[in-house]
DNA sequence: TCCTTGGCATATCGATCGTTATGTTTCCCT
DNA sequence: AGGGAAACATAACGATCGATATGCCAAGGA
C-alpha cells in the first residue's frame, strides 16, 4: 500500500475550502477548477474523491450542516440554566461574527441553487428537522410540555431565519443596518422566551 | 423610422420571461442563450436591450421588486379596516400560491447570487426599505404611534421572511410541511396583530 | 419608390465549463 | 530492493459561456 490518506479528513479539507469559496464568491464561482485552486490542488484530486460536481455540492451542503450542528450542540452545553442554553443556541444561530456570516452566505447560496435539485432540498429539509428537534428539546427543558410547543418553536425558527437572512444580506456586520437588526432580533427573541415562562400554552 | 417598439414594454417581456426561467430552474440556468430561448428570441435581442448579463440580472431583480411592490399596494387597498389591510398585505407576502412561490424562488436565487455583487445587494436593500415603509405605515394606521413601532415592524418582517423562506424551500405548496408552516405563520402573525391592539408601546 | 434605420438574427471569438482518460509520483509491503 | 497501487497531476474533449461584430429585413418618411 502506498501513502495512506484519511479519506474522510481529506474530503473534509476539500469541502471546507470549497465552502469558503462559496461563502466569499457565491456558488457561481464554485467550478471544479476554481475550487481546486482554493483548495490548493487540482481537479484531479476533487474528482478522485467526489463523483462529480453535483455530488460535490451535495457533500458541501451536508458538511456545512454538520459543522453548524456541532457548533449548536456546543452552544447548548454552555448555558447554566435551560433558558441560558436555549438563548445561547439562538444567538449562535444568527450571523453575528464573520464565521457565522460565512455560514449564512453558504445557506443563501445553496437555497438559491436548490431550485430543481431534489437532493439539495432533501438535505435542507433534513437539517431543518434536526434544528427543530434541538430547539424543541431546549424549549421543553425550559418551559415543560405545553399545547403550543410546536408553535413556539416555529416562532423561534421563523424569527432566527428572518433576521439571519436580513443580517446576512446587509452591508456588513458592522453596518448600522446590521446592528439595528441584531438588536431587534435579540429583543424579540428575548420576548419570546419571556412568553414561554409567563403565558400558558 | 422603421417599425417602432415600445422599449419599456419589450424589456418587460424579456425580463418576465427571464424571471420565469430563474424561478423554475435557478439562476445557473439564466445564461443569455437559455434566456433567449425562454423569451422566444435570440441573444441578439437581449444584448440589444441590455448592456450585458450583469445588467440584465440587476434589471431582473428590479423588475421582480416592482411587480411585487405593485401587488402589495393592491393588497393594501383590499381591506376594509386598517387591520384588514395590514393582514391582507402580510398574507400577500407569503408564498401561498404558485405565482408568489415563483417570486420567492426568484428572491432565493438572487439572494444566493448577491454575494459579491454590490448592485444586487443595493437593489435588495432598497426593496427592503420600501417594504418596511409600507408595513410601518400600515401598522401606524392600525395601532397609532407607539414607542416600539419599529420593533413591531421588524417582528412582522422577520416572521414573514422566516416562514416564507421555509415554505419556499418545502416540498411543494400542497405538502404537509408547507401546510403546517402556513398555519403557524398565520397564527403567529395574527398574535402579533393582537398584541398591537392590546399591549402598550 | 427607395433609402434609411431601428430591431433584431446570425456568426464567431476566446474563455471556461464538467467530464474522462491517462500519466506520474510516492511510499508501504514483501 | 523493488513491484504495485493509492493519490493525485496533467491533458484533452466537446459543450457552453458572455461578448462582439456583422448581416438582414421590415417599415416609415422623402
Amino acid at each position: 500500500m502506498p501513502r495512506l490518506v484519511d479519506h474522510d479528513a481529506r474530503k473534509g479539507e476539500l469541502l471546507d475550502a470549497s465552502l469558503a469559496l462559496v461563502a466569499s464568491e457565491g456558488i457561481e464561482a464554485a467550478s471544479l477548477r476554481r475550487l481546486a485552486r482554493a483548495a490548493d490542488c487540482t481537479t484531479g484530486a476533487i474528482t478522485y474523491y467526489f463523483e462529480g460536481r453535483d455530488a460535490l455540492l451535495v457533500a458541501m451542503l451536508r458538511r456545512a450542516h454538520q459543522t453548524t450542528g456541532a457548533r449548536m450542540l456546543r452552544a447548548a452545553g454552555r448555558g447554566a440554566s435551560p433558558r441560558d442554553r436555549l438563548w445561547a443556541v439562538l444567538m449562535e444561530a444568527l450571523p453575528l461574527d464573520p464565521e457565522r456570516l460565512a455560514e449564512w452566505r453558504v445557506w443563501l447560496a445553496f437555497w438559491g441553487a436548490a431550485a430543481g435539485n431534489p437532493e439539495l432540498i432533501e438535505e435542507n429539509l433534513a437539517r431543518y428537522a434536526e434544528w427543530r428537534a434541538l430547539l424543541q428539546s431546549l424549549v421543553q427543558d425550559m418551559a415543560g410540555d405545553r399545547a403550543d410547543l410546536s408553535l413556539r418553536v416555529d416562532a423561534l425558527i421563523g424569527l432566527v431565519d428572518g433576521f439571519g437572512l436580513q443580517i446576512a444580506l446587509s452591508k456588513g456586520l458592522h453596518s448600522e443596518g446590521a446592528a439595528a437588526l441584531r438588536q431587534s432580533a435579540e429583543r424579540l427573541l428575548k420576548a419570546q422566551l419571556d412568553e414561554l415562562v409567563n403565558a400558558e400554552g
